[in-house]
DNA sequence: TGACTGATTGGA
DNA sequence: CCAATCAGTCAT
């Protein structure tokens, strides 16, 4: 039996945003929402936030709301957009260092594929708020990582499965760094 | 303390 | 194209 679903392990995440974002596509997002209800979508659109850029939360310094940005890789920053929807990334990189992947769409199971295509629509569904902001991706949290399976890295590998690079969305700085990448074909990617 | 803004979304 | 809606940020 081939072992599958194994977990993300925060230390695997400390290396640079630009470099985990595409290796997030095909992992898995999971949500514990209870004791028997388990939440899993497959994700197929990133982007990387990194120093320097200027859409990044901590391109200017250090706050209330970014600091776990600034933190050690493996946690989970979450914050309010437009007054109404949260978006939720994963921190990246080393301690001091602003970092993290924007998850922007997932797949989920036995739901149509455009439910939670885009950030604030997968943390509406994920039931992902501020509440979560600075959590420990790992599975005695209520959010964690899991790999790719080996079906999926199989057909990665056969070219039947790939991936697009591109510009960031909905940005108003930085929109020229090609920071976005997304699951060719997928019907769960916000936009094309 | 006040004005302005935004890594979005859905509807006109 | 535009409004909804509010915490964070920065200027007074």
């Amino acid at each position: 039996m081939t072992i599958t679903n194994q977990i993300v392990e925060p230390s695997a995440l400390a290396r640079p945003s630009t470099v985990i974002a595409p290796e997030l596509l095909g992992c898995y997002l999971v949500r514990r929402l209870s004791e028997v209800e388990i939440i899993r979508g497959l994700i197929v659109e990133t982007e990387a936030y990194a120093p320097g850029d200027p859409a990044c939360h901590g391109y200017k310094k250090r706050t209330e709301r970014n600091d776990v940005m600034f933190g050690t890789a493996g946690r989970g920053y979450v914050y309010l957009i437009y007054g109404m929807y949260h978006c939720f990334n994963v921190v990246t990189d080393g301690e001091g260092i602003p970092s993290a992947v924007l998850i922007r769409a997932l797949l989920l199971d036995s739901l149509p594929a455009k439910t939670a295509a885009g950030p604030g629509k997968l943390c509406r569904v994920m039931q992902i708020d501020r509440s979560l902001n600075g959590v420990i991706l790992q599975p005695n949290q209520p959010l964690w990582l899991e790999g790719r399976t080996p079906a999926f890295v199989q057909q990665l590998a056969a070219g039947a499965i790939s991936f697009v690079q591109t510009t960031r969305i909905g940005l108003t700085q930085g929109t020229d760094l090609p920071w976005r990448w997304y699951i060719k074909n997928c019907p769960a990617v916000s936009k094309i």
